[in-house]
DNA sequence: CTGAAAGCGCTTACAG
DNA sequence: CTGAAAGCGCTTACAG
């Protein structure tokens, strides 16, 4: 590979002057200038930004820690912190933590080992471990999905969408309303969601009947069982709040596969307005969380935080937008 | 940030030896190796992969040029390279073409200033420029997606996938076949699923009726917009194959929409086995294509070509599987 | 068993 | 306008 030597001496000049012309810093003479430009013209030459890196103390790469990189949720985010780093020269190295929280640790250490300069963190805990390696972290990092006490995080609103949700049902005139929600080791999905509509249902004064709330894991089969689970209750819910599009899907399947009409004998309302929720039949009413501009606020804070040299704890509480169409009338 | 020599200051001894005990080669003394580990544990040292990646030219990083970021084929394709790469302990650095060759091109000549070990680009064309590019790299790349002459490249089977549809499609008695097709640039999607349409066709004798072959881009409107089109022909289609299942799944919406019934009235089928076309109402006939594998694929291919240092040129043809579902029947 | 020295490819005061 | 020198954080012959 050529070097910035090979360079110079085919210009016959020293690589100072060559570094010169190519960051164009400081004078040169317009023939050394003409000299060095037809060199690299000739051998192709492109600098390494890596040798680069290792002087200036920067490499100009985010890392980002994904909980699984094929989920929509995650490739809208990417997409999102991608043109905002892009235009601001920084690009991403991924990584994915497969849902698991030792390698959510294990590649923060691997990352930073890579000398990234910010990390951008989609989490989905808050356990010990995960905050001091995160607080232990040299390089800023954003945290994304999750509130990380002292550090900075983009936070979607779980609290109050789910409550949105839950308005959206009584506003129908649903009163028997079933719930199926995640492990609380999630604090967002699995807890947030669920205190909305706990606190909902007291707060409309109806009681929550035995086997209206089910716990399922984020996928739609999970969904459908937690389902077959619910409609077993002896007092059937007309309503159903899954914390996921695909949980909703999942009910929506078990409930048509057994002879039940959607959304005349129950409703049905998820979160995440994924493509999934607009094609199904009925086309399933859910919370749009806005995923993309989750991802370019996350990169925007981050690189804030990295031209300011200073780590100011910020937290940004994402927007959301309910979306009513056929599946909740 | 702590450096190799605060180690070596810290445990009394030189940075050769703190880096003998790092990669544990050559013989150290348990007295030094032990002063050394404490070092590390007390300081937290993580060694700095960069200047490693600068003395010992290879990075360990990957770069994966997309076409676009946020879609279901491009995230499986990834989620295979990483993993692949990743239990190699290579890590994937991301890029964006945003489906513009020139930004491809432009990436490809970025990764390569960041000197990654290699780069997979997911390619939609096969332009000259873009060829001079590949050619011109010094790292080896790897091309998903499209064949280029004289580099390694993993393959779908366009032509006979897309003859496997119309032979499915025959076989439920169709002869009227519409067919929704993209631009010709796109060698795969473009150029050899038509192919194969229009071979199938003339190999049964049927005449393509004025109106049957529409163009439209990559999205689920211009589905819907071409069928539009294609239904306002004197001779109506009774069945349509849709290069993709988004443009079949806009295919549906617009016969949907204007009163027809999927399969009774008019058949479709598409390609992809995107998770849509598993949920929608029918489900969608369709043909998997295999993406996480194929990810899984470039990546060794790229591996290999990595560690037997040899620039060998190997095309691989992936497989794929017809998925029988309720669009077509 | 250990260390001094050279070198990977750059940039940047400093001196001229 | 230009270049020699130092240094970023590592590894690896080489010599002892």
């Amino acid at each position: 590979m050529v070097t910035i030597n090979d360079i110079a001496k085919r210009a016959g000049v020293s690589r100072t002057t060559v570094s010169r012309v190519i960051n164009n810093s400081g004078y040169v003479s317009e023939a050394s200038k003409r000299r060095i430009m037809t060199a690299i013209e000739e051998t192709g030459y492109v600098p390494s930004e890596q040798a680069k890196s290792l002087r200036l103390k920067r490499t100009k790469v985010i890392g980002v820690i994904l909980p699984k990189i094929s989920t929509e949720t995650s490739s809208r985010v990417v997409d999102g912190i991608n043109s905002e780093l892009n235009s601001n020269g920084y690009q991403i190295l991924l990584a994915s933590s497969d849902l698991s929280m030792e390698r959510e640790i294990e590649h923060l250490k691997l990352l930073q080992s890579r000398r990234v300069d910010g990390i951008i963190l989609v989490a989905t805990n808050r356990e010990q471990p995960l905050l001091n390696a995160i607080h232990q972290a040299e390089v800023p990092v954003v945290v994304l999905g999750q509130d990380i006490k002292g550090n900075s995080s983009v936070l979607y609103d779980d609290y109050h969408a789910a409550k949105a949700v839950m308005n959206a049902i009584f506003a129908k005139g649903h009163k028997k309303i079933g719930f199926i929600g995640v492990h609380e080791q999630d604090q967002a999905v699995g807890v947030e969601r669920k205190q909305a509509y706990l606190d909902a249902m007291a707060e409309s004064g109806v009681t929550i009947e035995e086997g209206w709330m089910q716990e399922a894991i984020f996928d739609i089969d999970s969904g459908a069982t937690a389902t077959k689970q619910m409609m077993q209750s002896l007092v059937k819910p007309t309503a159903i709040f899954a914390v996921t599009d695909r949980l909703a899907i999942g009910a929506m399947q078990y409930l048509q596969a057994n002879g039940l009409k959607i959304p005349e004998d129950i409703a049905i309302i998820g979160i995440g307005a994924s493509d999934l929720s607009k094609y199904v039949t009925p086309s399933l009413s859910t919370v749009d969380y806005f995923h993309e501009e989750a991802g370019i606020l996350s990169a925007r804070l981050l690189l804030n935080n990295l031209q300011n040299g200073e780590k100011k704890v910020e937290k940004s509480l994402m927007r959301y937008r309910l979306i009513e169409r056929n599946s909740l009338v």
